[in-house]
DNA sequence: GATTATCCTATTAAGTCTATAGGGTAATAG
DNA sequence: CTATTACCCTATAGACTTAATAGGATAATC
């Protein structure tokens, strides 16, 4: 399942691509137009600012904009700063990797290979998509 | 993330399949090998008994066993029945469509279509492995 | 009829997710 | 310089889900 901060994080850099050009825009307007919670989606904001997808502008005319063009960000770097790790196992993930806790060896494992598989077409899709092919 | 019944089911399916004419495993026995907690292994084996994937016989010499060929059993049912929906927003699932409540319109959002993408790669891994799979 | 092993319900402990609260800080306009 | 605007940051609470446990009921075998 999709988490809601991932969901709404999607949208708000969706609306700020379809906003490109336009100066920064405030998080009351990308709440209003997403219909998001605004507290909760000023967070969201804050760590995509962090993890340098967005910039932001204080004070009056402020409010935030996207660093890149939306062709180059890749929906991979995307899910994996909003979501996390793309796999579905911690065993097989690239980004986040970590032995899992209750396997004594990964090549007795009858999941790994199956989640190996999963994990490389979810990858071809989000490496095949960028931020402009949401607005569209 | 796949939750832990997921994998237990998984585990314990393939490790019947491996079982395969060998006559009924008790739940104990699959349990140690897999490093499972037994209760909680019971409650995964009986829902993947009342499914269709399992059968069962009681008493002295009883156990589990599968009831088709680990070749028929395509890791799509498999993994609807453990797991629930394989997309990853309820507005693109096939078997368990939802309208999302946070969304006024499918067509207007931006995530919506490439979910649909995520799920027909998932779908494509999960309808070309089966139970057979698992154990090689 | 004693033993074995599945069947079934309820409950709890832990963790995560979503959202809210409440104020702090910086920039701008006049 | 001062009022206003809008982002910045931490803490916390409520709801929900997951993982596991407890305790016994039921059915089959020897």
């Amino acid at each position: 399942m999709l988490s809601k901060k991932t969901k709404y994080g999607l949208k708000a850099l969706a609306f700020l691509a379809s906003q490109k050009g336009k100066g920064p825009v405030q998080i009351a307007e990308i709440a209003k137009h997403e219909t998001i919670s605004q507290k909760f989606l000023e967070s969201i904001l804050l760590s995509l600012r962090k993890t340098g997808f967005l910039g932001s502008k204080k004070g009056k005319g402020g409010g935030y904009y996207l660093i890149k063009e939306p062709k180059e960000v890749l929906m991979t770097d995307i899910m994996r700063v909003l979501e996390g790790p793309i796999a579905m196992v911690p065993c097989v993930s690239l980004n986040f990797y970590e032995k899992c806790d209750d396997c004594p060896s990964e090549d007795d494992c009858s999941v790994h290979m199956l989640m190996l598989k999963v994990r490389d077409s979810a990858l071809e899709v989000y490496r095949n998509n960028t931020l402009a092919d949401l607005v569209t």
